[in-house]
RNA sequence: AGGCACUUAGCUCAGUGGUAGAGCACUACCUUGACACGGUAGGGGUCAGCAGUUCAACUCUGCUAGUGCCUACCA
């Protein structure tokens, strides 16, 4: 009404997309394209008046002959430039048309002749408009054809009436000839029937006020911004650009009906109510449209609608707090239908943009990457792979698929994630088999907070810490943790804490920036790798000894404290599962939930999302024990290529400078433990039997491990001659890059540096494996 | 017709101006007390092609080929 009131609001006359089948008006959105590889052209002749010449025009559409009100060339076109103003004798009718100028044909096309109905075609109206011709509709609305086709006609289907024409003018020699033509129809998006241009009045909305805002909001703040931004805004925009008035009218029987009332002689009044337009006609004697609103058309309200605005009432406590809201996530195709009018909309009624950021997902394909269609057969039923594999694993599928790209489906990708879900729980279980006496507690992975406590045993309590009590705090801890074995952290413990803030900081920020599939990567990685494969590995057996030790209740405590953090990171992908396994936590404190929740039944749901902590983030214990896992690894890679029996425990002998050998010394157990060995014999110089496989590591160690008697000397010197031969592809590689004066002089500092230090540890590692070469010899 | 995107391991896909990554599949070994929906170790890629910018290109630019999407439409 209010569009309406202020001029926006029109009824008109226009060529629309009209749906024979559904006798309904569609909007062009609603409007699909087919292919039609049969189509034909046809060639009619149109005689002109008082000459011998014909002039040739090709159709696919030769029914509307019927309706034609001029035939038109190019203004320019030499060939029938003497002709325009001339009059044809129409065909089958007994009407006497002109021939007209306008730029619109195209003289390259076809004969360069075309016939013009405007009552039946959108660019013959226009030229129908501009040249003042009669609109001559001479179909009935269900496509067939009506009295003003003439009496031969009236009645029949267009097909009908198509196939009569061509025969008629084949009996009067007029058909030139038919050609093959592959042409693109439009198509009803619902029933696929071909969609008859129709020249009918309907209701419009101007649109240019609404798109100029909608535009100026994109060109001044850059809104809504999409996410992928390429290509979508550009898509947006230029779509915006070109919009024309928006067809509203639609005739279905479900809907709103539209507020308009006709009386006997054609006059229309627009009202809220019925009595208001009783009122306006000084009648009851009218009747509402028949029409509905586009469905869109009310949609294009709902992010303010929703929130009580209606008109009169302009401001909510729902609009205040949710208008305009962060985000809306959508398909593709939503863009224009919804997006673009929620847009227009709001800032037209509301006069702010309904919301920030506009997320479009990508499209879920077959695994044939065919779009899924009912037609196909080619679509799957979400419940029948949650019965496969499960909510949580689906919705990690999903969430892993890259922000707006299109993603081929295949099971066995959500087959991984079910095998995913399957770790997290068995991981979980096994905490859990290993957890009397434990307690989720934020104390035993932070440090910072064991440094609070402490402070608070001396009697400072303090809620904050300032500066002042940081440098205290650090000088106190290693004090307090001598006198607490419990809260000594170990090299694995502090790794971990480490991984665990790192992959927190980086989901948050994957998760800013809307990058769900990175979020999901990085927990994949970490819960797997970092957590299952070597966390849980690293501390095993101090966790299932069974003799109750203060190490061994602290790492229960803290690895079931580290599976807390990583459920409720884990937990808006996997909802169900995380909320099953966190519920099973012992002792999960009060604390850990938002104090407003306080006496809510608990649930993980409640809990904060790890933000991550970047003064918990250890550099040097994280390459400590990038150090150990390559230790453990080369063992590992000897054993399997010498293929040692699970059963053999060798000694592992290793050189490293005094740091590594520190390091290595104090994780002997479980660099024995995993690298399945009885004795780390550790020192400066590689003392080993000459019978045992080698291999070098990073920092300039060595290792050996004897084999007596179960050496394959060949294949030790194929080994090694493989890693070498490896090796000095790099060194080349590097070498030819740092001979290269340009590089060294424009290169930056650091990249240099970082060069010439690999090429030093690449010469040392081969000069090691030539050594070991030469002792096989 | 115009616009846009894509082309990376057998498959599905990430990724970055400076040593190419994941999952699945593949190979070998392993019924080790959480998990065979698992573990350990591997193999596999001139990052579509051609040219340009750069010390350096899978990454930036242009062209070519193939694929896909969108918009408009020629009687």
């Amino acid at each position: 009404m209010r569009l309406y009131e202020e001029g926006s609001i029109y009824r008109g006359k226009r060529i629309v997309n009209w749906c024979p089948r559904d006798k309904t008006v569609l909007s062009d959105l609603e409007v699909k394209e087919e292919t039609k590889k049969d189509g034909k052209l046809f060639y009619l002749q149109y005689p002109i008046k008082n000459s011998d010449k014909k002039l040739t025009v090709a159709t696919t559409r030769p029914e509307t002959m019927l309706g034609d009100t001029a035939v038109a060339v190019n203004p320019e076109d030499e060939r029938y430039k003497d002709l325009i103003g001339n009059t044809i004798e129409l065909p089958l009718t007994n009407r006497e048309i002109p021939i007209i100028a306008d730029e619109y044909v195209d003289a390259e096309f076809g004969t360069g002749c075309v016939k013009i109905t405007p009552a039946h075609d959108p660019n013959d109206y226009e030229v129908g408009l501009r040249h003042n011709l009669e609109q001559l509709n001479v179909m009935n609305k269900d496509a067939t054809m009506n009295e003003a086709s003439g009496a031969e006609f009236n009645g029949l289907d267009r097909y009908a009436a198509r196939e009569k024409v061509v025969e008629k003018f084949e009996e009067l020699g007029l058909l030139e000839k038919v050609d093959d033509y592959e042409m693109v129809l439009p198509v009803c998006e619902r029933c696929k029937t071909v969609i008859e241009p129709f020249l009918s009045e309907q209701w419009f909305v101007k649109m240019d006020e609404m798109r100029d805002l909608a535009l100026d909001l994109m060109r001044e703040e850059h809104s809504p911004h999409f996410h992928p931004q390429v290509p979508h805004e550009k898509v947006y925009t230029t779509w915006l650009e070109n919009l024309r008035d928006w067809t509203i009218s639609r005739q279905l029987w479900w809907g709103h009906q539209i507020p308009a009332w006709y009386d006997e002689r054609g006059n229309v009044y627009v009202a809220r109510t019925k009595e208001e337009a009783f009122e306006q006609a000084g009648t009851n004697d009218v009747v509402q449209d028949h029409d509905v609103l586009d469905t869109w058309f009310s949609s294009a309200l709902w992010s303010f609608s929703t929130m009580g605005w209606n008109g009169e009432v302009t401001e909510t406590d729902d609009l205040k707090t949710f208008h305009p809201t962060d985000v809306l996530v959508t398909g593709r195709d939503i863009i224009f239908l919804w997006v673009s009018r929620m847009v227009m909309t709001a800032l037209k009624f509301v006069g702010e943009k309904p919301f920030s950021d506009v997320i479009i997902h990508g499209t879920v394909l077959d695994k044939n990457g065919q779009r899924m269609s009912k037609t196909k057969n080619n679509g799957i039923d979400p419940l029948d792979v949650f019965d496969k594999y499960g909510v949580d694993a689906t919705r990690m599928t999903l969430a892993g698929s890259s922000t707006g790209a299109d993603f081929a489906w295949r099971d066995e990708k959500v087959e991984s994630f079910r095998n995913f879900a399957n770790k997290i729980w068995n991981a979980t279980r096994f905490c859990l088999m290993n957890g009397d006496g434990a307690q989720v507690d934020y104390f035993y992975i932070n440090p910072k907070a064991v440094a609070a406590e402490i402070k608070k045993t001396l009697g400072n309590e303090l809620n904050e810490l300032d500066e002042e009590d940081e440098e205290f705090l650090d000088k106190i801890e290693p004090e307090f943790a001598a006198d607490n074995p419990k809260e000594i952290l170990s090299l694995a413990d502090k790794w971990i804490i480490s991984r665990l803030n790192k992959t927190a900081l980086q989901v948050n920020k994957a998760l800013d920036n809307y990058q769900f599939h990175e979020a999901v990567q990085l927990l994949y990685h970490f819960f797997w790798d970092d957590f299952c494969d070597w966390y849980i590995e690293l501390v095993k057996d101090e966790i299932t000894s069974p003799e109750p030790n203060v190490r061994r209740d602290a790492v229960r405590s803290r690895i079931i404290t580290i599976l807390e953090q990583a459920l409720r990171l884990l937990h808006p992908f996997m909802p169900f599962l995380t909320e099953e396994l966190w519920q099973k936590l012992p002792e999960v404190s009060n604390d850990l939930h938002n104090p407003a929740y306080k006496n809510a039944k608990q649930t993980i749901m409640l809990a904060d999302f790890p933000k991550g902590d970047t003064s918990m983030i250890d550099e040097k214990a994280e390459a400590e024990m990038q150090a150990v896992i390559e230790l453990i690894s080369k063992v590992r890679n000897i054993r399997a290529e010498m293929n040692i029996k699970p059963s053999d425990k060798p000694a592992v002998y290793v050189a490293a400078d005094a740091n590594l050998q520190k390091i290595f010394i104090e994780n002997e157990a479980q660099i024995l433990k995993l690298a399945r060995a009885t004795d780390l014999k550790v020192g400066e110089n590689l003392d080993a039997p000459k019978a045992s496989a080698r291999a070098v590591l990073a920092g300039g160690a060595e290792i050996a491990i004897p084999l007596e008697g179960l050496i394959d000397f060949d294949k030790e010197r194929e080994r090694l001659e493989n890693q070498s031969t490896k090796l000095q592809t790099e060194g080349e590689r590097l070498t030819k890059q740092l001979a290269n004066q340009n590089f060294v002089e424009k290169a930056p500092p650091e990249k240099v540096q970082e060069i010439r230090e690999r090429v030093a540890e690449i010469t040392n590692q081969t000069a090691a494996l030539r050594q070991n070469l030469e002792a096989l010899k």
